[in-house]
DNA sequence: TGCGGAAACG
DNA sequence: CGTTTCCGCA
């Protein structure tokens, strides 16, 4: 597992230029070290091009997004979290708690595809600069997020 | 497949 | 608090 977090400790300065920083894990106030999120994590993979083919942005419709290959996606998150006995029954349960959070909620229809609620989380969560690299990864966004 | 209660854990 | 684990239900 330490193999595995290793892209973790260093930080996230991979993919282009400011995509996820090191404080987008931590809280805002606490100074302290923060495991990682669900969400940050679905994220993370949503903006890496090498795992469109596990997970990846359904088109049309912003913010949306399916996971093609539920086992790795699970199998990815529990390596993550040094928890090996990990499946898409416990990260889907996990994602019903995004529900009423307003985090994400189910496209309801459309098989293992749940969608962000960005104008609710990630707004008030990033800034500016770090939401416009974010949105230029969803191909539903033409570009300018009208407020 | 997907949901949400319940208990447990760090 | 944010899951993880387990489960009955539809």
């Amino acid at each position: 597992c330490l193999a595995g977090c290793s892209h973790f400790l260093q930080g996230g300065q991979w993919a282009r230029g400011l995509a996820f920083p090191d404080w987008a894990y931590k809280a805002e106030s606490s100074p302290g070290s923060r495991q990682i999120q669900l969400w940050h994590f679905i994220l993370e993979l949503l903006q890496k091009e090498e795992f469109r083919h596990v997970i990846a942005w359904q088109q049309g419709e912003y913010g949306e997004f399916v996971i093609k290959d539920p086992d790795e996606v699970a199998r990815l998150w529990g390596r993550r979290k040094c928890k090996p006995q990990m499946n898409y029954d416990k990260l889907s349960r996990a994602l019903r708690y995004y529900y009423n959070k307003r985090i994400l909620h189910k496209t309801k229809g459309k098989r293992f595809t749940y969608k962000f609620n960005f104008s609710k989380l990630i707004f008030v969560n990033y800034p500016l600069w770090d939401l416009r690299s974010l949105l230029l990864q969803s191909p539903a966004a033409g570009g300018t997020p009208s407020s």
